[in-house]
DNA sequence: CTTGTCTGTGCAATCGTTAGCACAAAAAAT
DNA sequence: ATTTTTTGTGCTAACGATTGCACAGACAAG
C-alpha cells in the first residue's frame, strides 16, 4: 500500500516527515539506489537522470539523514568535545577555535561537558551512544573518564592543552619553555625574590610551568621561589594575591608568576586593592594570552599560546587516526610567544607592546 | 554464515566493533527483541532472563546505538545549540548553563556555531542532517538562518536572550524594565546628562534596553540621552569610551549606560585611561551581570540576568514542544536583579554590594 | 548473425534497534 | 479434562541510506 504512487502528494512537503531517498525515488520513477548514487555524484548514473534527481531533491528540500548513513557506513562525522571551566576565557577561546575549525573541515561537535570538575559517567557514555568518531579533550582535570572510555572502545582521543597521563595524543604549549622564559625575563629585569601561584595540583600545565619557572630561577642563582597554592579561577588568584599582600615585607616577593593569566589577573586585583603598585612594588606575569589580560586594567606580560595552531594540529592528529591510519601516539609541543606588557618591570631594552 | 554461534568468540570484546543487541542475543541464546526488551525493562520479560541479559550487557560493555534507535523511533535526543561570540563572557556562562541543564535532563547538545556573525548555511543544514529534536539559539544576530531552517522543517526553536522576529519561542530578560530601572537609578543619584552606548543595531536586547532607558530619562524631564554607537565587544565599548572622553566638557555626559556589561567595561577602561575618575567624574552602568564585571577594576553597577532560570525555562519550552504538544508560541520575560556597585554614584540610601 | 564489452539501473542485503503480531507453554477457569 | 486467559518469546518488518551483484539494453567486434 505504500507503493502506490497516486496516494502520494505532488507538493513540496512529504505527507509525514521529510523527504527521503525513497520518496524521491518514487517521484522520479527510479529506485532508491539510483537516487542515492545520483546525489553522491556516482559517475555511473547518466547525466540526465542525475540532473533530474538533483532538481527534485532541491525542490523537495531533501536533507540526507546522517544517522542512517552512519549506521551502514560506520562514520558519524561527530567529534566529542569535552571542555574545562569556561569561566576561564582561555577555554572559551579554545572552544570557538574548535567549533570553527571543525565546521571548516565538515565535522560537527557533540558538546558534552563544559565546566569545572570531571565529566560524569552518564555523560561520557554518550560518546559511545552517539558513536563519535573521535574526541577532543581540553579539560584540565588529569583524570578523565572520557579518555578512558574512548580508549577502551577504540575511539581516538586528542588532548589539547594538557598532556595525557597514559593514553592518547596531545597538543600542548611548551609549558616548560614558557615557565623558564618568564623566569629569565624576571631575573633579567633585576628581580630577586620570586613567587609562583600554582594552578590545580592535578593539571600538567600548572605543574610544568611552575616547575620550570622554579628550576630556571634557581639555575640563575636565586633562592627557590615561594610557592603559593592557587587554583583555576580568578577567585583563586585573588586569594593568592591577598596572601602575598599579607606577607611581612621581608618575605614579600618582588615578582609573581601566575601559571595562568586568569590567576595572575586575580592576584593583580588583590595586590592593587592592598595598596601595592604594579609593577612598581611587584611585577606580575602570567601565561595563556587571553583577551581580557591584554586590556588596560591588566596589560599582562604573558606568553601567548598559539591557540589556532594548537586546535588545528589537534584536529589533524585526530582526523588522521579517525581515517584509520595506525599511528603511534604523539605529543606535539608548540612554542608560545612572549608578549611584554606593563604588568612587569622589563629588562633593559625590552619594550612593552601597546 | 553469521548465524553460527560457534564462530563467535566468547571473550569480552566483539570480533569487530562493539556489542549489539544481536551479539548479546546470540550469547544469551535468545532473540534480539528479547534483549532489547530486557534492557529497556519491559515487564513482559521474565526477571531471570532480564537479569541474565543485564549481566551480559555489562560484561560485554554494551552501549546502545542511539543512532539506530533514532532511525526507528524518530527521536534523536539531540538539541542544536547556536551561540553568539564567546568573547563576551555572557555567552560563555550561558553555554555552561545550557550544557549542564541539558545533561541533567538527559539531552545532548550539537554545538553548531559559536562566534560573531551569522551561522553559515552548510552548518545550519547539519541541524536537519543530524535530526536534532529542537534548537536553542542565543546568537545575537537577529536574522538567523538556523531558525528559518528549523521552522521550515518542523523543528521547535527557542531563542534565549533575544526575541524572535517571526517564529519560535523566546526567553529573555525584561530588557525594557532593566533599561528603565537603570535610568531611574541614575536620575535618582542626581545625574542630568545621560548617554547610552548601543550594541549591535540588529539585536533586540540592545534596542529594547537603549529605548527604554532613553524613554525613562525623558519621562523624568531630562534631555534625550546622547546615543553613542557601540557594538558587541570590549573593543567597541573602549572606542565609545574614547569618543565620550573626547567630547567638549559642556557636552560630556555625567553618566553612561552600556547596554551590555562588556561594552560598559570597555568604556570604563577608555575613560579611566583618559584620566577620568569613575564614578567621580562619570558614572557607568551596564547590564548582564557577567562575572568579570563584578571584579575590583570594574565593580560594575548592573542588572544581572537570571541566567540559570532563563536557560531552564528555555529548555522547558523546547522540551514541551519536542514532546509533541501543540502549543502557541510563547515569549517569556524574566526580571533581572539590580546589583548596585561602585561604578556609579548611587541614590541616597542605596548601598553598594561587596 | 553471434559473441563480447560497456553503460546505466534495479534488487536485495546490511547497519542496530524497535514494535506489532503470532504463538507456544503454563496457569486459571469451566 | 477441556476451554479460556495469562505470560514470556520469537519472527518479521520497519527506519533511511549505502553497496555488491545481477541484469537489460546499446553498441562494437568477430
Amino acid at each position: 500500500m505504500d507503493d502506490e504512487p497516486q496516494a502520494r502528494g505532488t507538493g513540496r512537503a512529504e505527507p509525514n516527515g521529510r523527504a527521503t531517498v525513497g520518496s524521491l525515488a518514487r517521484r522520479a520513477g527510479v529506485s532508491a539506489s539510483t537516487v542515492s548514487r545520483a546525489l553522491r555524484n556516482d559517475p555511473r548514473i547518466s547525466p540526465e537522470v542525475r540532473a533530474r534527481i538533483a532538481a527534485l531533491a532541491v525542490e523537495a528540500g531533501y536533507t540526507p539523514n546522517v544517522l542512517a548513513r552512519t549506521l551502514v557506513g560506520g562514520r558519524s562525522g561527530l567529534i566529542g568535545l569535552v571542555l574545562g571551566p569556561v569561566e576561564n576565557p582561555f577555554y572559551a577561546e579554545l572552544m570557538q577555535q574548535a567549533v570553527s575549525q571543525a565546521a571548516a573541515r565538515g565535522w560537527r561537535l557533540l558538546l558534552l561537558h563544559a565546566g569545572p570538575g570531571p565529566i560524569e559517567d552518564a555523560t561520557a557514555e554518550a560518546l559511545l551512544q552517539y558513536r563519535v568518531d573521535g574526541c577532543l579533550i581540553t579539560s584540565a582535570e588529569l583524570s578523565s573518564r572520557a579518555a578512558a572510555i574512548c580508549a577502551a572502545n577504540g575511539v581516538p582521543v586528542v588532548m589539547v592543552n594538557r598532556v595525557a597521563r597514559e593514553h592518547g595524543c596531545a597538543v600542548s604549549c611548551d609549558n616548560r619553555a614558557a615557565g623558564a622564559e618568564l623566569a629569565r625575563l624576571l631575573v633579567a629585569a633585576g628581580h630577586r625574590k620570586l613567587a609562583v601561584i600554582t594552578g590545580n595540583a592535578a593539571t600538567s600545565t600548572s605543574i610544568e610551568r611552575a616547575e620550570s619557572f622554579a628550576a630556571q630561577a634557581m639555575a640563575a642563582g636565586l633562592p627557590a621561589p615561594t610557592i603559593i597554592t592557587g587554583g583555576a579561577s580568578h577567585a583563586a588568584g585573588y586569594a593568592a594575591g591577598q596572601a602575598i599582600a599579607a606577607l611581612p615585607l621581608a618575605e614579600r616577593p618582588d615578582a609573581v608568576f601566575g601559571v595562568s593569566d586568569i590567576l595572575a589577573m586575580g592576584a593583580m586585583d588583590a595586590l592593587r586593592e592592598a595598596g601595592l603598585s604594579i609593577p612598581g612594588d611587584i611585577s606580575i606575569v602570567g601565561t595563556d594570552g587571553i583577551g581580557p589580560a591584554s586590556r588596560p586594567p591588566y596589560r599582562m606580560t604573558t606568553i601567548a599560546q598559539p591557540l589556532a595552531a594548537m586546535v588545528g594540529r589537534g584536529m589533524d592528529l585526530l582526523l588522521a587516526r579517525i581515517g584509520g591510519a595506525v599511528l603511534p601516539q604523539e605529543v606535539v609541543l608548540l612554542r608560545g610567544t612572549l608578549i611584554p606588557r606593563h604588568s612587569a618591570r622589563l629588562p633593559p631594552g625590552m619594550v612593552p607592546v601597546s
